[in-house]
DNA sequence: TATTCGTCCTGAACACTGTTCATGATGTTA
DNA sequence: TAACATCATGAACAGTGTTCAGGACGAATA
């Protein structure tokens, strides 16, 4: 941001993430990105085609920024698959409104694809059903991003002085919170074991 | 719409419903809203408070026409369970962008509470534990929201020209979808029950 | 009958938003 | 020196949610 002079497409979509992070997406508009980078509005249009495309590339570092997890070190495939969702789950926990963004990029089908990656490896080592694997890892991050929006809109809310009617801020809740999630794959990852185990017993 | 007298807060949430279902979430616009109903925008800051409760009033129409479920013609809790997860699958299915309507307004916390409501019936008639309940009834929602959400940007991108490059419209993708989610539905259940008859063993 | 009151709406304005377009400066290559 | 790709300017367009002083009109009250 110091430099006035010529700009490429990735300090634009670093700086549109640096936004995100502090402002929220509300406060993500092009001319604030431009305004912050000392620049009009439409230069933006030179290094992006749109809006949608620029938060497409948001989300697309956003999960590239997940930890990579040593899946010799996790375990079996269920546990593979756990802490690879834990990853993805931080990935988007470690930006504000991550979870909308990627969302909704997820949902435009831009881009952010290497999230249901990753859930799929563990998936597909013991899923010869492919439709099975698909449905199966599909869930999985359904269950991340609607989780992890539901918590960030939480956290804005906070945020923003409204004190919400129920109990607040108990020391165990982050805690609670991961518990929460990983509690819900492993519903998923035994239902899928169980249908595994049945389909090979039924030969 | 006819008499361009007084109106009341109903019609102004039904009015808004039928834009939604005819344009889209992103035509639904407060200035469009006033011009069906032959009103300035500003007239309809007496009904509502701002968009976003309108919205939130939308999103609890659109739950609350949800088909009512015979608990004792389902069967078990996992069919009861199935049964309401599948109504309410066909509520945000009937009006377009249901369910980005109803995501939102639940992420916010203002309201189609009743969804969540619905599906718990049948998991708390077997899960003593209620944080349990929760969690399992909280995935199950976020799973039908994901999918619906993302079946219905498929369509929108569709209609708007967009060929996906996958197989196009296969004549049993309907179903395919509907089993879709019945089959990860299953999944989180059938991992509740093992995770149920489990803590039933060891004590 | 005259006046007040609550209800519902008008019309104009404010402060934004994403996006387009003709134009221009700057440095690299032919 | 001339041509070119790169990256920017500045103005404008068409839209957005929202606010606010004021006005019309029916019902209740004095």
């Amino acid at each position: 941001m110091s430099k006035p002079g010529h700009y490429t497409r990735e300090d634009v979509v670093d700086t549109a993430l640096r936004i995100l992070d502090e402002f929220g997406l509300a406060d993500l508009s092009m001319r604030r990105l431009a305004g912050v980078l000392e620049v009009q509005p439409s230069a933006l249009y030179w290094h992006v085609p749109n809006k949608q495309t620029l938060l497409a590339l948001v989300a697309d570092q956003i999960i590239d920024r997940a930890a990579t997890v040593d899946h010799a070190v996790a375990g079996d495939w269920k546990a593979i698959t756990l802490a690879e969702s834990i990853a993805i789950r931080d990935a988007l926990l470690a930006f504000r409104d991550g979870a909308e963004v990627v969302s909704s990029t997820l949902a435009l089908g831009l881009g952010a694809d290497g999230a249901l990656a990753r859930i799929r490896v563990g998936i597909d080592a013991v899923c010869p059903d492919v439709e099975m694997a698909r449905i199966a890892s599909e869930s999985i991050l359904f269950l991340i991003l609607g989780q992890v929006w539901h918590e960030q809109q939480r956290m804005q809310a906070d945020s923003l002085g409204v004190v919400s009617p129920t109990v607040a801020a108990d020391p165990a809740d982050l805690n609670l919170d991961s518990d929460s999630l990983g509690f819900s794959i492993e519903l998923i990852l035994g239902g899928l074991e169980k249908k595994l185990t049945l389909k090979h017993e039924s030969r």
